[in-house]
DNA sequence: AACTCCGAGTGACATAAGTTACTGCGCGCC
DNA sequence: GGCGCGCAGTAACTTATGTCACTCGGAGTT
């Protein structure tokens, strides 16, 4: 019943979704691809809030409230995104009353990801934030070798900036101040991590 | 039918209703009173994320998704709480499923705050954080005077630095520092407002 | 080959933020 | 009165963060 009211809609990467303010007419679902949610600062600097992958939806609360995008969302690579009326969507959502709570139950998740980013935005610095992500990049993307752990970063050092909240040069300056250190090796985007538990131990220290 | 089901329970001003990472029994609705809900940093620090008066509910997401509290939430006030727990106030949802939309666009809100806080940590200054704090009052609970807008700070600085993230020694510097530039005097915690134009002024400026 | 663009590294600097360690004041209590 | 306590002001300092202005090198392009 609802898949024959949702429309498709075709991305290409670095396309708008949508952006900060704009009303919002539904629900978009991602079939295919990742996304992208940010805010932007008059200062041209960019913050991200989540980055979403296939089978997540993006936008679900101003489906309800009715109100404005809080954020904007980006295609970061191709993207097929299936798209549903706000009205097809809330009459779905009464007749199936399970929906809704697990709708809730996503925007929970949601929830719990801002208020980590609160919790880092407000208690650390960009170099503990920085450690933090390589050790998440490690334990998911790395490969044990002789040297360490190795991986390459998922992105420029721009695009790791945004995720932090921060400028380019601060993430070039911590990673070479981290190899200074010896906790690591970089080589462009290739990461070695030498020492996770001394990594780890930066994190605990009461800055 | 829900009315059979609920606990009453008071709580005195600073007292803890409930400890980030306990986990959740039930949904928290403030029937008199004012909660304050923050994080915890080891140092020691608070960050507040919302502060909820009568007729509001706390903890909503946890209800739904299981999981552990966020947050930590105290009692800013002498406080009653209507407490539910999760079976019945799920069985209560199935039951009457315009009340998972209303708790959507609740947790809504809630998640639009915390967007927020997060444009406030990462874009702007605390300085800027602070003056925009003091906009608020003062349109929320200012008095028209021949100097200016008058009206008292609503707590003290530690609390106010909690709420912006920060320490009391930068709320006083800057309080301090405003002064200085004669867009308000402050006189203890009396505040008077002298400038509006000129602290919004400072809030458009790209730091 | 010469050119251009973009990502990256880096030094110099300015400013914001946080820490430590005092002082001082007002208030309630012994 | 004298004491202790919590809140506030402030100076001196360290560190983190951000900005500006370059340089450099590799991957295309013309």
């Amino acid at each position: 019943m609802l898949a024959a009211r949702t429309v498709r809609k075709l991305f290409s990467a670095g396309e708008l979704l949508f952006s900060e303010g704009e009303p919002c007419n539904g629900l978009h679902i991602i079939a295919r691809g990742k996304v992208r949610l940010f805010k932007t600062s008059v200062n041209g600097r960019e913050q991200v809030l989540s980055v979403n992958v296939s089978g997540e939806s993006v936008a679900e609360i101003p489906v309800f409230d009715g109100g404005p995008y809080p954020a904007s969302a980006v295609a970061l690579e191709e993207t097929e995104i299936v798209f549903i009326s706000r009205r097809d969507f809330q009459a779905y959502c009464l007749e199936h009353p399970d929906v809704p709570l697990k709708v809730l139950t996503v925007v929970g998740a949601r929830l719990r990801n801002l208020v980590g980013i609160i919790e880092e935005l407000s208690f650390t610095t960009i170099r503990q934030r920085l450690i933090s992500l390589l050790l998440k990049l490690a334990q998911s993307e790395g490969r044990k070798t002789a040297r360490g752990i190795e991986f390459q970063l998922p992105a420029s050092h721009q695009e790791l900036a945004n995720q932090l909240g921060t400028v380019r040069e601060l993430i070039s300056r911590n990673l070479m101040r981290l190899q200074a250190e010896g906790l690591l090796d970089v080589d462009a985007r290739q990461i070695v991590v030498k020492d996770v538990k001394g990594l780890n131990a930066l994190l605990d220290t009461a800055s």
